[in-house]
DNA sequence: AGAAGATACGTACAGTCTGTATGTATACTT
DNA sequence: AAGTATACATACAGACTGTACGTATCTTCT
């Protein structure tokens, strides 16, 4: 037949696919791990076997829904010539990303709630973060903005999440995404350094 | 001995603030409502009666929560003689009022997820929103600020919860609210309307 | 003032769901 | 080829929500 490792994998994520669509649709509390399974054709006991407890798939979901976003946000903020450049498209693709229901519902609704807050920003679910982090002190770095650099990120994180979850309620998702992105823009010249210092 | 009215009104008033305290510590899915009516040395039957449900329960905890808070923002947010000072009041008192932990954990982070995002921003729930929205509307009336509103007034939403949770977790937070203030102040020069219109 | 109804609970029970203990067959190791 | 580990299935225990129903107290209407 197949070996091990290779049924091992397979399994995983097939209980991994599904539980995303699932989390996605019904949320955490509303998905029972009886229903999950049964469409893979499998019982509770691989479950519990491969992710330990239900937070443990939820954990897995998580992290590799966070590791397409952040594909998909470190792919677009490089190439380009100027810093802001990157930082901005950086920006559009975690919204466009956010489009997907299960990124909304799983990464910026649930993910929080259920592993709790502290966990998620302490270990390495909220990636986002933690490239937000990064791009905020590259803009520092290049004098494109100034001021206390943990704060500004904290608010760019939050305004980004925020503003995935109203802008899938728009008609427009692309007008929403460059409203937005421009919004961010203009915000971002606010915190120029002060000519002079 | 008491009037019916008066009975009701003592024991869901009872029920709620046990209620915030546990759902603060424990978070929504934490906390059984047999423990937490045994507290107030009542049964279930008490709480299924006056509330319905355990999300019933929590929607009134949450409302109560918005309620005070609410009350905060809108009184710091006035009395002011500029716009911009108002607003930035607002964000302060908002603020201060995310220290307590009931309003974080169950304002920011479990009422979107246990409620679902959408009933939370289309029902009163988040009136914060609501308060926000007006602010920004009043900035742009005065001319302090002009763009895609509703853009707007989305991101400095989320970036005000965020900073919130954040904040909680500093040393000074008085620091950082003045931080996360000083950084809003700024974002909004930027979205200042270009001169020569 | 007395009867009829509404209300504020308590009690008992059913159903659902998570988690665990244990059994079994198949792949892997030596 | 025998023993071990692994990938599951099965069965069971425990916790919790929600509901149906009973009861006592207050309210209202005549």
């Amino acid at each position: 037949m197949a070996t091990k490792a290779e049924q091992r994998e397979r399994t995983r994520a097939e209980i991994v696919r599904i539980a995303t669509r699932r989390f996605a649709e019904s949320g955490y509390a509303g998905v029972a791990l009886e229903d999950l399974v049964a469409e893979a054709g499998l019982t509770r006991g691989a479950l519990y076997h491969h992710f330990g407890s239900k937070q443990g798939l939820f954990q897995a979901v998580v992290e590799q829904a966070q590791a397409g976003v952040a594909e998909a946000v470190e792919h677009a903020a490089s190439g380009h010539d100027d810093v802001l450049g990157d930082f901005l498209a950086g920006c559009r693709a975690f919204l466009e990303a956010s489009l997907a229901p299960e990124v909304r519902r799983i990464l910026l609704v649930d993910g929080p709630a259920v592993l709790g807050w502290d966990a998620w920003r302490d270990g390495d679910l909220d990636t986002s973060v933690r490239h937000l982090d990064a791009g905020v002190a590259e803009l520092a770095d290049a004098g494109v903005i100034d001021g206390e650099l943990d704060t500004v990120a904290a608010l760019l994180s939050g305004a980004l999440n925020e503003v995935a979850l109203v802008n899938a309620r728009a008609h427009d998702h692309e007008r929403g995404i460059d409203a937005a992105v421009d919004v961010v823009r203009r915000m971002l010249r606010g915190l120029a350094p002060v000519r002079g210092t």
